[in-house]
RNA sequence: GGGCGCGUAGCUCAGUUGGCAGAGCGCUACCAUGACAUGGUAGAGGUCCCGGGUUCGAGCCCCGUCGCGCCCACCA
């Protein structure tokens, strides 16, 4: 029995398994298995932005010990890796972490030398670089944080297959990406269309529903006078967003307010810049907020939009993509004294512009009234910074149901298919996709991404034709329509009348990660993969992405493959401080992984996240990984003990009612354990588990 | 406003067709040489949030209240 230690140890047992695994190819996918005798895992890929942190490692050792039950059940297992690593965390830290900024009107720069690599000083100015050096800073700085990644995850002991790596910008993922939207586009799945689109003016891109939140911000009501233009009188509304008088198209009452409806098509005049505008009807005018009655701009806000299509109103937009007040007034905005106003407001910012026009306002007598404060929920991009405007852009759009009944009743039914772990979550699937209202814009305005494959004729006045793209047949890609040609053109008839223009604009992520399964398992690069493990098994991601990532795949999977991308769902919780706050970097409570797997080994790190029931908020706790620590010590001691006695000879039956006995209990637990397994319920297991061996050990051995 | 989860020992949490209230940590006392002190033995510690109902019997099922948390909607 030379396995037997002599002196027990934990130390060296990592690095020593870690060799071992990798040379042996112990999680390597056995190519030769059939569908029905293969268990795959679509593996979340972690976003390669940062580090990893304990919430990671808490949910990757959940699906891990999935996988290394199925894989002792005989199953070839399917356990891939993938780095997240285009899209727009990739981009903000490049440009933090160099000290620069992509500007695509920079000339590319051979060899280019970025200022700082790494804690650029405060008072640093980001230096301006090309579209392809910044793009290159973005692959170093992903190399160095994804073998920390890997690094990381195999000393936590994953059972991960590495040769089945992938990154999301890589070769093969960028032309699974856009194959998949060219098949979405040429089935009508897929289109463009130039529309009012919540937009970051920071970032400079469209967003997508899916990535708004809310948050409560200081805002003031504003009572301002719109005159009559029959002369007789004043009209008061009350708004938030005074800075936006100039784009007013129409004031708005509900259809059945007695106090309004005398003025129903009748038109009032804006204060300071006189233009006149309609007082209309519209139900979602709410007659009990402010004065009851709205001004409506294009656009402050969402209900605008709506107003705006349903009543035809006009288009007076002067919020630019930067957020700041554009240097051409209005249509319809002729006064002279208002075209002076509103050159005071030119160039500044929307907050600015609201200081400045309630300062005229004051002095012109059309504010009645102090302001009063309010706080109010205001829509952000989840990233972002400022609150989200609304500007009017030609953009890209996937089909999601948010439009169309039947679909959305299709995916519905997608998702209540799904085995759901812990079950409740289906909840949050059906009530986002009850609630969508609108269609999944795809396209940003950024550089570090997937590009949209498609180019545009330009006509004989150099005008785009936007509804005829140029696709690439699908032996290119991937391809970049701002380097490459469609065939039929040549580069230099790029921009010319006649000639082609590509698209600006990249996917977002979501529009690429939305593919993780079709990406790991080599969809139409190698189909025999995809037919061993399509669909997968289990997709085990957190909660929070339920809305982005996981109903993404299932839109992406049902038009492409008329099903659901895998038959599980798991949904890890958090990882909550002790003071059950959620874990974060600005709290500084943050413990780095490393530490604690040097500090306690990474069994003991694996045994507190294992304790945690499936989709369950879990208060991060030391005490755990000590526990664990200590029972693996045990472990290997009892081991010793029990093999001390020598080889047993098997062709013996017990005969000791007290081995019968201890036999009969193990059996039990192995029963009760496969089951919670079956039922991916690992919490149940290590707690079936240690008790018995607690038993094995006091009261058996 | 709509949806979902949670509330059990000081702490973190189990409690699987309703059947004697549990574990780990912490706490108290004792144990020192042959698997294990990274351990062992013993012990204290409970209004199972509250109110009502069903039942022979409720931590568990039903109705309601309160508290905590999350998702979505709401932006004049």
């Amino acid at each position: 029995m030379s396995a037997v230690p002599e002196k027990p140890t934990l130390d060296n047992v990592e690095s020593k398994w870690i060799e071992s695994w990798d040379q042996n190819g112990t999680y390597a996918f056995d190519r030769s298995a059939t569908r029905a005798n293969v268990f795959a895992v679509d593996t979340p890929p972690p976003t390669v932005s940062g580090s990893l942190h304990m919430g990671h490692v808490f949910s990757y050792t959940h699906t891990d010990t999935v996988a290394r039950f199925w894989r002792m059940r005989g199953k070839s297992v399917f356990y891939p890796m993938g780095w997240d690593d285009n899209g727009l965390p990739t981009e903000r830290r490049v440009q933090n972490y160099f000290g620069v900024s992509c500007d695509p009107s920079v000339a590319y720069v051979a060899n280019f030398q970025p200022p700082f690599r790494g804690d650029p000083p405060k008072d640093h100015r980001a230096v301006p670089v090309s579209r392809p050096n910044f793009i290159e800073l973005c692959e170093e700085l992903t190399a160095q944080d994804e073998k920390i990644f890997e690094d990381l995850f195999r000393r936590l002991g994953l059972s991960v297959d590495w040769s089945l790596l992938y990154t999301t910008i890589e070769d093969r993922s960028r032309r699974t990406s856009q194959r998949a939207f060219l098949r979405n586009l040429a089935r009508n799945e897929a289109y463009t269309q130039e529309a009012p689109t919540l937009w970051d003016v920071d970032f400079r891109t469209a967003v997508a529903q899916a990535e708004l939140e809310d948050r409560d911000r200081p805002g003031a009501y504003h009572t301002l006078a719109f005159h009559k233009s029959d002369g007789s009188g004043d009209i008061l509304i009350d708004t938030t967003r005074p800075e936006l008088l100039a784009a007013c198209v129409a004031l708005i009452a509900h259809p059945d307010d007695p106090r309004y409806q005398p003025m129903f098509g009748k038109m009032v005049r804006t204060p300071l810049f006189n233009v006149e505008v309609p007082v209309v009807a519209h139900p979602l005018a709410q007659i009990d907020k402010g004065t009851g009655i709205a001004m409506c701009c294009t656009f402050g806000d969402l209900t605008d939009v709506i107003w705006w299509r349903e009543l035809q109103l006009p288009m007076r937009p002067i919020i630019s993509r930067d957020g700041r007040i554009v240097a051409d007034a209005p249509n319809g905005l002729t006064d002279v004294a208002g075209l002076a106003h509103y050159a005071t407001l030119v160039g500044k910012s929307a907050k600015q512009a609201q200081t400045a026009i309630a300062e005229m306002l004051t002095t012109s007598g059309e504010m009645i009234g102090a302001t009063r404060p309010i706080t109010h929920p205001v829509k952000f991009y989840e990233k972002g910074d400022r609150p989200l405007e609304i500007v009017t852009s030609r953009q890209w759009y996937i089909r999601n149901g948010g439009r169309d009944v039947a679909l959305r009743d299709a995916l519905l039914a997608r998702g209540a298919g799904l085995a759901w772990h812990p079950d409740h979550m289906r909840h949050r699937y059906s009530n986002w996709v009850e609630g969508l209202n609108g269609d999944w814009l795809v396209s940003r305005q950024r550089w570090f991404g997937v590009p949209v494959p498609v180019w545009y004729p330009l006509d004989a006045d150099g005008e785009t034709l936007h509804d005829s793209p140029l696709v690439p047949d699908e032996s290119r890609l991937p391809i970049d329509p701002s380097t490459d040609a469609p065939v039929g053109y040549t580069e230099d008839q790029r921009g010319k009348p006649g000639g082609f223009i590509g698209d600006p604009d990249v996917m977002d992520t979501w529009a690429t990660s939305s593919l993780t399964p079709q990406i790991a398992s080599r969809w139409e690069d190698d189909n025999s993969v995809f037919d061993q493990v399509f669909p997968f098994d289990v997709r085990p991601q957190g909660h929070d992405i339920i809305r982005t990532w996981l109903f993404a795949t299932m839109v992406r999977s049902h038009f492409e493959h008329n099903s659901a991308p895998w038959a599980n769902a798991t949904l890890s919780g958090w990882i909550l401080d002790p003071d059950r706050k959620k874990m974060s970097k600005s709290k500084g409570n943050v413990v780095t992984p490393l530490d604690l797997f040097d500090q306690y080994g990474s069994d003991a790190v694996r045994y507190w996240a294992v304790s945690a029931r499936p989709g369950v908020d879990t208060a991060f706790s030391e005490d755990q990984m000590k526990v664990g620590r200590k029972l693996a010590t045990k472990l290997l001691n009892v081991t010793k003990f029990v093999l001390g006695f020598g080889d047993a000879d098997e062709s013996v039956a017990p005969t000791e009612p007290i081995d019968i006995a201890m036999l009969h209990r193990l059996a039990g637990v192995v029963d009760e354990t496969t089951a919670a397994f079956e039922a991916f319920d690992y919490a149940r297991v290590l707690e079936r588990t240690e008790s018995f061996f607690w038993w094995f050990c006091d009261d058996y051995v």
